[in-house]
DNA sequence: GTCCCGCGCA
DNA sequence: TGCGCGGGAC
C-alpha cells in the first residue's frame, strides 16, 4: 500500500453491516470482553493477548483478577510472584511492565486506569495499540484500532492486498481505518471488535476462509484474483534460539518459586546456565542470556551468590 | 515444522 | 525503521 489515501471502493456501509452480523453470532464468549469488566481489566487482558492467543490467555486473566483486581493490588505484588503467576504466557517483560504499569496507575490522582490515548501510551508497556484498544473498547472514545488483524482486513477488503507490508501501519493505512469509523463511539466499539474478532476467525493469515466469508462479494483482494504479497512472510525462529534459552531458566525460576520453600527458591549459577544450555548450542549461549536476563531485571543475584527471581 | 501476537529501544 | 523478545496449538 502507497502513502497516498485509498478511496474505500467497496461501500463501507455494506461491509459494516455485514461484518457486524457476523460478529453477533460468530463471536468467542470471551470473559475478558464481557459486559461489565473494569478498565483494569481490560487493560490486564489487553496486554496479555498481545502476543498470546486468546483462548490461552482466559485462565490466565481469571486468575489475575481474582489476585489483582484493581492497579493498587497489584502494585503490591513482587515481581517474583507476578512472574510466577504470568507462568508461560510468554515474554515475561510483559508481566514486569505490568506490574510498573499498575504501580504508575497506582500513583495517579484517583488512582485510577486513564481514559486518554496520549496518557495510555505513557504507562509501561502501553503503546498504540494497546492504549487504542483500551479508548475504543473500555470507553467507547471514536478511534481506530489498528491491531495486525484489523491491518489485513482492511488491507485485503479495501486495498486488495495480502497483508500489510510493513511492521507498523503507514499513514494511508491510518487514513482509511479512520474513514471507515462510524459517528458513535460505542459503533466504533462494535466495529473494531468485530473486525479484530473476523480477522482472528476467518480472514486469517495463512490461510483464510474465504468460502465462508460474507463479505466476499466486496472484497478487493477476492475480486482481484486474492494475488500473493510481494513482501516475503517470515516466521521467527524459536529452537535453539536465545528465546527458548531463557525461557527454560525462567520456568525452572518459577517451579522453584511455586513450591513455596524459601530455601529452595535460588539456584546455583551452575544449575542456571545448566538450565540455560540447549543441544548444540554456542557454548556462549548460556552465559550471554544470564547476562540477559539480569539486565532485563527478569532475574537477580543475591548477595549469596545465587540467582532468583527478582523480590523473591 | 507453521501459526500467532505488540512493545521498547537502538 | 528494524530487531529482540515465548511458547502452546495445530
Amino acid at each position: 500500500m502507497n502513502d497516498s489515501p485509498l478511496p474505500a471502493s467497496p461501500a463501507p456501509d455494506e461491509v459494516r453491516g455485514a461484518l457486524v452480523r457476523w460478529f453477533r453470532t460468530n463471536r468467542r464468549d470471551l470473559p475478558m470482553r464481557a459486559e461489565g469488566v473494569s478498565p483494569w481489566g481490560t487493560l490486564v487482558g489487553e496486554v496479555m493477548s498481545q502476543q498470546t492467543p486468546m483462548p490461552r490467555v482466559q485462565p490466565f486473566w481469571r486468575r489475575w483478577m481474582e489476585l489483582w483486581p484493581t492497579p493498587q493490588d497489584l502494585a503490591a505484588a513482587s515481581p517474583a510472584e507476578v512472574l510466577v503467576e504470568w507462568g508461560a504466557l510468554g515474554y515475561p517483560s510483559r508481566a514486569l511492565r505490568l506490574r510498573e504499569c499498575a504501580i504508575a496507575i497506582a500513583g495517579r490522582p484517583g488512582g485510577r486506569v486513564p481514559a486518554d490515548y496520549e496518557e495510555l501510551c505513557s504507562l509501561p508497556g502501553i503503546g498504540p495499540y494497546t492504549a487504542s484498544a483500551l479508548v475504543s473498547f473500555q470507553f467507547h472514545g471514536r478511534i481506530a484500532v489498528l491491531d495486525t488483524n484489523i491491518r489485513r482486513v482492511l488491507l485485503r477488503v479495501f486495498a486488495g492486498e495480502e497483508r500489510p507490508a510493513s511492521s507498523s501501519p503507514s499513514k494511508a493505512e491510518r487514513a482509511l481505518a479512520d474513514s471507515l469509523l462510524p459517528e458513535d463511539g460505542a459503533e466504533c466499539a462494535q466495529w473494531n471488535v468485530a473486525v479484530m474478532e473476523f480477522g482472528a476467525l476467518v480472514c486469517t493469515q495463512k490461510s483464510p476462509s474465504c468460502a465462508d466469508c460474507p463479505i466476499a462479494e466486496h472484497c478487493a483482494w477476492t475480486r482481484a484474483g486474492r494475488p500473493a504479497s510481494a513482501s516475503k512472510l517470515r516466521t521467527q525462529a524459536w529452537k535453539g534460539t536465545d528465546r527458548q534459552a531463557r525461557g527454560r531458566v525462567l520456568a525452572l525460576l518459577r517451579e522453584r518459586h511455586a513450591l513455596g520453600d524459601p530455601s529452595r527458591t535460588a539456584i546455583t549459577r551452575a544449575r542456571a546456565l545448566e538450565a540455560a544450555r540447549l543441544p548444540d548450542a554456542d557454548p556462549e549461549q548460556a552465559p550471554r542470556i544470564l547476562d540477559a536476563l539480569l539486565t532485563d531485571g527478569l532475574v537477580v543475584v543475591g548477595e549469596d551468590s545465587l540467582i532468583r527471581l527478582p523480590g523473591a
